[in-house]
DNA sequence: AGCACGCCGACT
DNA sequence: GTCGGCGTGCTC
């Protein structure tokens, strides 16, 4: 009797991700692995398919089993425990586990037709023509040390841990990470850091590469397929010890993974929009249980929920609480806009804030403003009848762009000529409103004539490099202003800027989603802390109509603690997480009255499956999303609050596979666990 | 996702 | 009679 192999198919359909069994044919019987990619015959056509084997087993259940046809890729590509991973992904994001193995591994082709070695040969290596200046490490300060020394203990204990680093801004959080790693890969282990795509910048690189050299892989974003594929084929030859990356390095195939960090945990960047939708500090964690090793989180302003566990007493706890280079924290003022209109001063500028720009003019000191909004201005309005123009396949507001003089839709795209007069009254008095970094620009030209200025958003950093292209220009010719949004918060150091001014804080404030307050305190705290990075002395002027929010109070006192204390009190009344997990449902179609239709079938059948179920389950109502349109498809949302367990995803996944399969003609149903964003 | 099976309307 | 519409259900 032969043996038998469990495979999973590589296809996306739900009703087909679960484990086949497969004869392994006599001449594969010693070279069949583990994690190998083959092809099966498969369904009544017996179709060649895409397959991995995921165990080898004696007997089934199942009879007329089909044989192997073919072993693809020699090597297995999966260990078991990352195999132990994509499975509990699977179930923990409702997804198909096939779907979960495809995002561990650079694109099928490369790997069957061995590319990646031809490659390898060839050492196409992206850091090549860079030149590598190994630099020491330093002596860390007293707080640092005890860090290093508290978790170098749990590595060497090889036990999962967690731990948070709660460091203030500058508290030297990054040498740490430099010094845990070395003391993983002392111990013959290797090593994973996270961190948020938009804080790999040159620098961050130079920092990793100039401590541990060739030892180090670097995975982002704008790697192409062959450079991702050969990077992956190195970490996996052992080639590197160390990887740096964004989300999905998270699953970067070491053979012994020691050490798992993730920089500024609290980032939602860390949690992917597309299937599966995970989080990659939930997968770290589960990756840790599985292999043994310790996850170090990172942040100045941690996310509520890492912070409740850490006060909980369910992770470690580590805090910095002094900068490194004990320079000052940068000096807040708030600025009552209101205020300022009644004064007479309709510009966009307080008092306060032009006066500090004027004086940093003076002294040859850098600015940064910061506005969380691109384009020109927020939206077009006619004076007379109120027309809003909104985009034709998304129901949202479109934003007038200088350039081109048009109205984009900053969902899907959508750009069409800007109007002359109303299209609803033919009135002439449709004009912008609101102020987008476009606008700022354009008003800071014309209050300071003769500041040199840079802007950086979406719309100057679609080209390569002209991200880094624009900070090292800011930096190297001091340039006197820089504005941007959020892109410009963090990573950053420019020594000689001593003035931060966020022109309008009410824009993060006033989004649709419970953790907008979070969000403000978060963005406020790390643009001020590019304020007064070296000896200069930083000012931050917040330009506001809520003086009074918690969130910017606490901000300006860089009191991290006493707004979690308010925000949890807040999550705590309104069962919000870390009280509970969030289900989303979202039901999208082309067919409006299809999709208000199924998405109240499926909120029935979720009531009467889960009815009794427990308490503190709450089901919401089938209601339009906060953007009820998207790219001509319409949706709507069913949110289910609850405690998750493994009964109930169970439930839940059973569930949403049927109704999925039963509706999938008029609409699609797509489900996220514990969303960061509610639109 | 595919693909086959199967049960009703309009055609040489 | 039978060609082909797409609802339903299965894939080791």
């Amino acid at each position: 009797m032969g043996k038998i192999a469990e495979v999973i198919i590589n296809s996306s359909a739900r009703q087909v991700g679960r484990v086949f069994h497969y004869i392994i044919p006599d001449n594969m019987m010693n070279r069949i692995k583990i994690g190998q990619l083959v092809s099966v015959p498969f369904g009544k056509s017996n179709k060649e398919t895409k397959g991995f084997v995921m165990g080898i087993i004696e007997n089934s259940e199942f009879a007329d089993l089909k044989s192997i046809k073919n072993i693809l890729v020699e090597e297995s590509l999966f260990k078991e425990e990352l195999i132990e991973l994509a499975f509990s992904m699977s179930s923990k994001y409702m997804c198909s586990i096939s779907e979960c193995l495809r995002i561990m591994l650079p694109p099928l082709g490369r790997l069957e037709t061995k590319e990646v070695l031809k490659d390898l040969l060839k050492y196409k290596d992206p850091l090549a023509n860079n030149d590598i200046v190994r630099t020491a490490a330093f002596e860390p300060n007293k707080f640092q040390k005890q860090a290093i020394e508290e978790i170098t203990a749990l590595i060497n204990k090889g036990r999962p841990a967690e731990v948070l680093i709660h460091g203030v801004t500058g508290s030297g959080k990054t040498e740490v990470y430099l010094q845990l790693i070395s003391r993983a890969l002392d111990q013959g282990k290797q090593a994973i850091a996270l961190v948020p795509e938009i804080s790999l910048t040159p620098q961050m690189i130079q920092r990793f590469v100039g401590r541990f050299g060739q030892e180090v892989a670097i995975l982002h974003s704008r790697l192409s397929d062959g450079e991702r594929s050969n990077q992956w084929y190195k970490i996996k030859q052992g080639m590197v010890k160390v990887v740096v990356g964004a989300r999905s390095a998270i699953f970067a195939p070491f053979e012994k993974l020691g050490l798992i960090i993730i920089d500024e945990e609290h980032e939602h960047t860390y949690k992917s929009e597309k299937t599966p939708k995970y989080h990659a500090r939930e997968v770290a964690l589960k990756r840790c249980e599985f292999e043994n090793c310790v996850l170090v989180l990172g942040s100045a302003t941690p996310s509520v929920e890492t912070y409740h566990k850490a006060l909980d007493g369910k992770i470690d706890f580590i805090e910095l609480p002094e900068r490194a280079n004990s320079n000052k924290l940068p000096n807040v003022e708030i600025v009552d806009m209101r205020r300022e209109l009644e004064a007479g001063n309709k510009s966009i500028f307080s008092r306060s804030l032009y006066k500090a720009i004027k004086e940093n003019l003076e002294y040859s000191n850098q600015t940064i403003l910061f506005l969380n909004k691109r384009g020109y201005s927020s939206f077009i309005l006619c004076r007379n009848c109120g027309y809003v123009p909104r985009c034709r396949y998304c129901n949202i507001s479109l934003t007038y762009h200088l350039h081109g003089n048009r109205l984009v839709c900053h969902y899907c795209g959508y750009t069409r000529a800007n109007y002359k007069t109303c299209p609803s009254c033919s009135s002439e008095y449709i004009r912008h409103f609101g102020v987008g970094t476009q606008k700022l620009e354009e008003e800071v030209n014309k209050y300071f004539p003769d500041a040199s200025v840079l802007r950086m958003d979406l719309d100057t950093t679609s080209r390569k490099n002209s991200h880094e292209q624009i900070l090292k220009k800011f930096r190297d010719e001091n340039v006197n202003i820089l504005i941007g949004t959020q892109m410009i918060a963090k990573g950053h150091d420019f020594p000689n800027v001593t003035l931060v001014g966020v022109i309008s804080a009410d824009l993060m404030l006033n989004m649709e989603d419970f953790r907008s307050t979070e969000k403000t305190f978060q963005l406020l705290t790390q643009v001020a802390g590019r304020a007064g990075r070296a000896k200069k002395e930083g000012k931050v002027v917040i330009q506001t109509y809520e003086v009074d929010n918690f969130s910017i109070l606490t901000a300006k006192d860089h009191d991290y603690v006493k707004f979690y204390n308010q925000e949890i009190i807040l999550r705590k009344e309104l069962n919000y997480p870390p009280f509970c997990d969030i289900v989303s449902v979202l039901v999208t179609g082309e067919d409006e009255v299809k999709v208000k239709e199924v998405s109240g079938e499926v909120e029935s059948t979720i009531r009467r499956e889960l009815n009794g179920y427990e308490d503190g389950l709450l089901i919401l109502n089938a209601v339009p999303a906060p953007i009820s349109r998207i790219k001509n498809r319409f949706r709507w949302r069913i949110i289910i609050k609850c405690s998750m367990n493994d009964e109930l995803r169970e439930k839940l996944n059973v569930m949403f596979q049927q109704e999925s399969k039963r509706v999938e003609k008029w609409c699609n149903i797509g489900v996220d666990v514990n969303p960061l964003s509610m639109l």
